[in-house]
RNA sequence: GCGCCUGUAGCUCAGGGGAUAGAGCAACGGACUUCUAAUCCGUUGGCCGUAGGUUCGAUUCCUACCAGGCGCGCCA
């Protein structure tokens, strides 16, 4: 909590003086261990400067050092440390007041208030169905919206469609090929494995038969050229397979502001090339149109192929300035593989050399692959895990345990779907983005430890003493903080005030994992508490100071799961 | 070949210049007439990939190497 902080910065100043509060500030760390205090500064860097061993300093310090106002309770000298240990009733009192205070925005902040944020996320390519290597860009450009709209900005959710591209032709050739009208009468989800089979029959014969490739493309051409047949069965294609991802969003509780995806482009290509030819960056080669970046130490930018369809960096070069014209960002953010981050790097140095200076605000925010435990997913090779099955798994699963423990539980249906969706987008989230992450059907459906369902459950056990001591505690008036005084309660209470601090860093760092970590975290710390100590005790006082906490924690906990765009369910 | 990313407990992963390196899973042993046992407590488990360097101090930063992943002109 900032104000304990500052108040040893203050008092450190004093013997200080040839140190800025910031530096010290910077210098104070969290001791390892809560009972070596609950902050601690340093001695090792002033050694040189004071020409004296650390622990000498830190001893001499300590002697020195005696609090005014209340804020710490006592210093104590360990080696080269000098550790603070904060007045523990002043501590709850502060931290639980203004969670109290913040609600439901306890955690967020107002310094994106009048700031656009735009986010590019999920953005599947429709002419494959949704599968589990979906799932990331999904949940975690999902989760960085809504951690920067906890934070005042405005959002603006673009789900940037690969809805155009040479794809689209191997479908509408492979259709042409193999494929009849009644195939596709069926309901959206048969319609779509219509057009997946298509697809992977297309990879797999073309394999022998390579002259299908050129097919592909040459459909791709006509639909470009805007050929009426091409045109016709890209937009029956795309219809099928977009009603399909919006019931799998749906069902995730995902929105988006706009669907503005490759083909709404399609008839702004043209100026951007012309942008880009009077800027003097076009070059031919080979017969086709590129950017050379080699002065950067990068392969060139490909705009245009040889046959003159254009290709993705044109599209996103061309969505990128439509995007400064229309949003005015502050940032655009685009949550896409890691395998394509050399495409960003060229594709965001070309934008700096058209002298847009917004291109210093656009940020790739990669991710690792999803990956059988065999290797690499291929939708090409049809070897794919599809979204749905793994939700509905999962949901089942949930509906087994709560059948098992909770068979009375009103809307079981409901937490289910809540609890099971929750398992798969926590079990995403909760590791460093930048890491591969193997797919194995045993941790998607395991619920104990470190899951969804481990921190759903403690906000529902929280949730339920709230509602049993909901009579005693009408208020946080009159509420005694100094009986919080197990180290049980002082460590939620750590939690609890670190919250804040934890969103700021998954802000910055796009990170998603940072505020899923806490969540474990913080589930644990209660649950040690509540396996501890009773809250609806008979001590009135008592239980008014425990049920503050334990509000306070269920509080944080759902702020935390909106934050990861999962649901809180009270009870399960 | 060049570039980017990743190597921490049997497995999945946190941590990220500082005090004894932490969780979960798995295994084993405990705790429900008491606020939800999807929980909690305990035991077992580590040359933090290897070798150098910077530093008072490196698992953390730098360099090289090794291993794995991903990229490197007409896919996205």
């Amino acid at each position: 909590m900032e104000i304990f902080k500052n108040r040893i910065v203050q008092m450190l100043k004093e013997h200080l003086s040839e140190y800025d509060a910031g530096t010290i500030k910077s210098l104070i760390e969290v001791p390892p261990d809560p009972k070596m205090g609950d902050y601690a500064f340093p001695c090792f860097s002033l050694a040189k400067k004071f020409r004296k061993a650390p622990n000498f300093i830190a001893k001499e310090i300590t002697q020195g050092l005696k609090d005014t106002d209340g804020y710490i309770a006592h210093i104590e000298n360990a080696g080269g440390y000098i550790n603070f240990f904060v007045n523990q009733a002043r501590f709850n009192e502060t931290v639980l007041l203004k969670v109290f205070a913040g609600g439901q925005r306890y955690g967020g902040s107002s310094e994106g208030n009048g700031k656009n944020v735009v986010l590019d996320f999920s953005s599947p390519n429709i002419a494959k169905p949704f599968t589990v290597g979906h799932l990331r860009s999904t949940v975690i450009g999902n989760s960085i919206y809504k951690i920067y709209s906890f934070l005042g900005y405005s959002c603006v959710r673009i789900n940037h469609l690969g809805d155009w591209g040479t794809q689209f032709g191997k479908v509408i050739a492979a259709y042409k090929r193999w494929g009849r009208p009644e195939d596709l009468e069926g309901t959206p989800s048969e319609s779509l494995m219509v057009i997946f089979n298509l697809y992977v029959r297309f990879h797999k014969e073309a394999e022998e038969d390579p002259s299908l490739e050129a097919e592909g493309r040459a459909w791709f051409k006509k639909l470009e050229e805007g050929d009426e047949e091409a045109r016709r069965l890209w937009k029956l294609f795309t219809e099928i397979n977009l009603k399909e991802f919006k019931r799998i969003y749906d069902l995730m509780g995902v929105e988006f502001d706009s669907y503005a995806g490759e083909s709404f482009y399609e008839d702004k290509m043209d100026s951007m090339l012309k942008i880009l030819e009077d800027a003097g960056l076009v070059e031919e080669s080979e017969g086709a149109l590129i950017v050379d970046l080699s002065e950067y130490k990068m392969p060139p930018c490909l705009l245009q192929k040889q046959d003159g369809a254009t290709l993705y960096a044109t599209r996103d070069l061309t969505a990128a300035v439509y995007r400064a014209e229309t949003y005015n960002f502050h940032k655009l953010i685009y949550v896409v593989g890691m395998e394509q981050t050399l495409h960003f790097k060229q594709f965001f140095k070309v934008l700096e050399l058209l002298g847009y200076k917004w291109s210093k605000s656009c940020v790739h925010v990669p991710f690792g692959l999803i990956r059988f435990a065999e290797g690499k997913m291929s939708t090409r090779q049809g070897k794919v895990i599809f979204l749905e099955e793994v939700l509905t798994q999962a949901i089942e699963m949930t509906s087994e345990i709560i059948k098992e423990k909770n068979p009375d539980l009103v809307d079981k249906e409901k937490v289910a779907r809540d609890v099971g969706i929750g398992a798969v987008i926590f079990g995403d989230l909760r590791n460093n983005r930048i890491k591969d992450v193997k797919f194995d059907w045993e941790e998607v459906l395991n619920f104990d430890g470190e899951t969804g369902p481990y921190v759903q459950y403690t906000h529902a056990r929280a949730s339920s003493i709230s509602r049993r001591g909901q009579k005693s505690l009408d208020g946080i008036q009159d509420i005694d903080f100094s009986l919080l005084k197990e180290d049980e309660e002082a460590a939620v209470v750590r939690l609890l005030a670190d919250f804040p601090s934890r969103v700021k860093a998954a802000a910055e760092e796009y990170e998603p994992s940072i505020i899923a970590r806490y969540l474990i975290d913080l589930s644990r710390a209660f649950n040690k508490f509540y396996n501890a100590h009773r809250v609806l005790v008979d001590e009135e006082d008592l239980k008014k100071a425990r049920l503050t906490l334990v509000e306070a924690t269920r509080q944080v906990l759902a702020n935390g799961l909106s934050l990861l765009g999962m649901a809180a369910p009270f009870e399960m």
